[in-house]
DNA sequence: AGCATTTATTTACGCGCGTCAAAAATATAT
DNA sequence: ATATATTTTTGACGCGCGTAAATAAATGCT
């Protein structure tokens, strides 16, 4: 490989001896210039290891090969995996995905969104903030990009969301809880930020309505994203001050049920099936951790693969048809129950 | 606010009536305009919001106000934890980061490296692979673009690193767990990837020798990022063949101790310093889980806060000073010991 | 009011690339 | 070999913006 570094298109064609168009065409797409050009090209690519400068193509070309993937909270693992799976099948379609973080806060949404209009995207995958978006600056966004939602559903905003179905999560849960033991409480966030903690929420009151069951929801305090402590500190009071109004607790969410059992171990409380333990818990979402706790968490999953395949295939049907659907689609997947040791 | 979209500089100085040249020199510093000229041009601003294409600014300016933050797995919660700080330090900076996350592969880091270099960041923080990261690839990166390494070293790459001391972590440990118990074994993956687990396992082996006490190293297989199922996996092989050597065990990481409790819990093994308990587990890291694992995991703590301020500010440093240093800087932060339940 | 100084405008060019139309070269078919 | 179809080249323009030099306007000072 020689040394000398090659800055632009021009230089690179030169040495090439193919016309910087010609050039262009081929990153463009190899196959559509003539076979012996091509063996030229990809001859000198070898020798000189240039690669066109990706930003200024983005500018010019009609339809760019980015995509924009914004979630609220990238430090909570469940976004983070999601985050890399459909990070990986942009990737593996020849996309360049672009992550972003709104470190759970509607200004840095804002201004990430703000951001990927100059990036020229494709197409975006959105897990917006839920309560806390500013709606309308998303609206907006959705009105000039091409925009698929997942997690947490706007309603009537972007081309289509993709998510999973909340009452199925919770029509499981409880339906195994009450089957096998006593019905569950609901123990969850006061003022939640996720749209889908309301729903689910609302799935439990259903749900124990048709089983002809008294609901019972705890709500704790405790605003941001550090769920795992505002769980471990809402349940320290809880079973401190002999709140609980059932030995089955079902958590909105797996990171505050993490918290729960945190606080249980504390207090020297057992949770799980076996003789000795005084507490059933269970929770929604299997998390990543959920498999490691102790004991590990009964909870529903999420089919992370079809949320992220349905959200990625939706997206590249999106945007082979010019970034318009016919209509705005809703996904919603199922949640698979998952038995393991908590309850 | 007015409903036209201003989509070029050019619309928007003629509406502001003032020339493309002194908006663009507003846009990068407003203070450099006359106080009347900034009023006008911010008025406007309120009135049409318009944002110059930060990309084709990038294109042009000698000095961009890019930072590219790589990580090499975005999906373990101690990187998306340092990224999130990193990333607004960056932010509250005036600086534009953009994150990736290598997943763990070579191919990715190079070709990540290679995007970047489109970028033109006026610097990059860069938490390599480590072993498994391509050196020389590594190096021609760091030759044209100001970089600093962080998490992990890679001798004499960039123009600096900043880190964590690992001696300080285990040492703190092993002494810690020596002086109140038994003396720990060493529990690791076979074949690490990161280069602070064979720090950690020459300090372990250190640390014994100056304490005049007998070292076991415990090696578990296992490939890949899954840390909590590989320690879960070797801890379960351990345990039920009986080749601890000691009551007392230290784990390279917090994430391989998160699966080391898993497989005690499944077991029926009570980890921690009350009656009963037969096992004391120790670790590396205080990985945001940390706290809320059963029993709370006692661990050598990371300086989050210091290390992210440093490598930033050291980024910055080398930014002002055209992107050299007189010479290649090593910063290792201590690690706090953070006594909890396991041990 | 007159002069020096600061700030703004004009004009023109550059960045690295996409894209288009017309002309030239090459390949394929007959 | 000739006509036709395909591919490549040439040349020119555009994207959205930075930047530099020369000129014009506004401001500060005495």
């Amino acid at each position: 490989m020689s040394q000398e570094k090659i800055k632009n298109m021009d230089e690179f064609a030169a040495l090439c001896g193919i016309s910087r168009p010609t050039i262009s065409k081929f990153f463009n797409d190899p196959n559509s210039v003539r076979p012996s050009t091509r063996d030229r090209i990809e001859a000198a690519l070898k020798e000189y290891d240039y690669r066109p400068n990706i930003y200024a193509m983005n500018q010019n070309r009609r339809l760019t090969k980015n995509i924009g993937i914004v979630v609220p909270y990238l430090a909570d693992p469940f976004f983070a995996e999601i985050a890399r799976v459909i990070e990986r099948r942009c990737i593996a379609a020849g996309f360049t995905p672009t992550l972003f973080s709104s470190h759970g806060e509607q200004g840095l949404e804002c201004d990430i969104l703000d951001t990927l209009r100059s990036l020229r995207p494709a197409g975006v995958l959105l897990a917006p903030l839920g309560r806390a978006s500013d709606r309308k600056h998303i609206e907006d966004f959705c009105r000039d990009v091409p925009t698929i939602l997942f997690d947490s559903n706007i309603e009537g905003v972007g081309a289509a969301f993709v998510g999973s179905d909340n009452f199925s999560f919770v029509s499981q849960t409880v339906e195994y809880l009450s089957r096998t033991g006593n019905a569950p409480c609901f123990f969850e966030m006061r003022d939640p930020v996720n749209p889908n903690a309301n729903k689910r929420r609302h799935a439990y009151l259903e749900m124990m309505r048709r089983l002809n069951l008294e609901p019972h929801l705890v709500k704790i305090d405790g605003v941001g994203w550090g769920f795992e402590e505002i769980g471990r500190n809402g349940a320290l009071k809880v079973l401190r001050d002999g709140l609980l109004p059932t030995d089955t607790v079902l958590c909105s969410n797996d990171r505050l049920a993490i918290g729960f059992l945190s606080a249980c171990h504390e207090l020297g409380i057992r949770v799980g099936r076996d003789d000795g333990c005084t507490i059933r818990l269970a929770s929604h979402d299997d998390h990543p951790y959920s498999r490691f706790t102790c004991p590990s968490l009964t909870t529903a999953a999420h089919d992370y693969e079809a949320v992220s395949d349905h959200a990625v295939e939706t997206l590249f049907r999106l945007i082979d048809a010019g970034g318009r659907l016919e209509k705005r689609e809703e996904t919603l997947f199922a949640a698979r129950l998952i038995m393991r040791g908590s309850a």
